[in-house]
DNA sequence: CTTGACAACGAACATTCGTTTGAGTATACT
DNA sequence: AGTATACTCAAACGAATGTTCGTTGTCAAG
């Protein structure tokens, strides 16, 4: 008997899903029977049943029968989710710099790719500005994902809040050392413009510690 | 005249956006008219179709004419925005290591925010392993998105593939800089460790130019 | 009152699209 | 050889689905 193994895929049906994939990125609906057979050349529209037919088999797609692209990726493989994290503007590395203390009405939001988050927890994302932290390969520019905790652990890159002898309290993005009823927070450049801040402890508010970095170029 | 602001919607449009989110949410593809039309109490199908073109003449929705369940959403709202990019596996910015020189058909993908993507183009995505790049910001284990390309212009950083001697060929991830008849590749590393390659330029091809980079902590 | 834009209806129509059928080829196993 | 499995093909069928068209009703402006 010619037994196959029963996860593998065909060139013919790696095509297919590689087709289904794209279209749906581009469409946001899946292609009918016969769109796929012309995108990967099959001129008749019962060798692509057959082959869904497998690919649903074999657990990548879920199909629907009898209905019009019923058809859909069964995402256990891939991780296609993305989540949305609220984004908070920008924060200025080099000098502190206000983040809404709102708690969620925040409109603008940055979908990311699910893989980057933990499952639990609260996210936000902010726009790095400034280079004080180039060292630890976050550049003027760099979006970076946070996640909300009070407190880290020393050297964890973190976003705090100092509260400022005039009521006003502003964010910053530092590496963060606990000196006991003190806190370090240190920047990531060698230039002596960028000076490690040591305030007191009750001084400084933990808003989250770094998790992620997504740099576009141009 | 009986006018009406461009953008308000009647109950029944309400009422119809709302089910086509919903049954899009529980089943990955768009109803149909006939769909739409039972679940918001319409039995002509061609006032579900009028309603669907004022639904799109205000922006709401994307209308695919003359195709099944041809319709999407225009959810500017909710960046549910993503698209899946290839992921070819690993790059060793130290030293050159093969990239599947296939065409398509990769069954691992990535999915990445629409927004760091150029509306045009073929893309990939590659972990980096080395740190050839550091300087650069690109560090060991971050994924970085590639735009197919095949020419860059000096001092972009690229995926180049190296013709060996012995037929066999290798991707590297450098700095290009265009010498004439022959091309630098620079890596971005002050350890002397790592060196800069300067081959005969019939003897690299050019894969792509780095586009982004998605980088998670721990 | 008449007119015209807006909204809705139902029926007929034309495609699109999934399904079924019957057949053909290749390979491996007995 | 004979048989079973996997894969492919072309053609035709019927259900699903988008489109068109004639008609009706409402409402506000002229």
């Amino acid at each position: 008997m010619a037994r196959r193994a029963s996860k593998e895929l065909r060139p013919r049906q790696k095509a297919m899903l590689e087709f289904i994939r794209k279209f749906i990125d581009e469409n946001d609906y899946p292609p009918t029977i016969r769109e796929i057979g012309a995108a990967v050349g099959i001129s008749s529209t019962s060798v692509v049943n057959y082959n869904l037919d497998q690919l649903e088999r074999k657990g990548f797609i879920i199909r629907n029968r009898e209905v019009s692209r019923g058809l859909r990726l069964a995402d256990t493989q891939f991780g296609r989710r993305v989540r949305t994290v609220p984004f908070y503007g920008e924060i200025a590395a080099g000098e502190p710099l206000p983040v809404p203390d709102d708690p969620q009405l925040v409109d603008e939001a940055v979908a990311v790719p699910a893989d980057m988050l933990p499952s639990t927890g609260d996210f936000f994302a902010l726009k790095v500005k400034g280079q004080s932290m180039i060292d630890a390969l976050v550049d003027d520019g760099d979006v970076i994902l946070v996640r909300s905790q009070p407190q880290v652990e020393t050297k964890e890159m973190a976003v705090v809040e100092i509260i400022d002898e005039s009521n006003e309290s502003g964010a910053t993005l530092k590496y963060f050392y606990n000196l006991g009823d003190k806190v370090e927070l240190r920047p990531a450049n060698p230039d002596p413009a960028y000076q490690p801040i040591i305030v007191p402890a009750e001084k400084v508010r933990v808003r989250g510690k770094v998790i992620g970095v997504i740099r576009r170029y141009q």
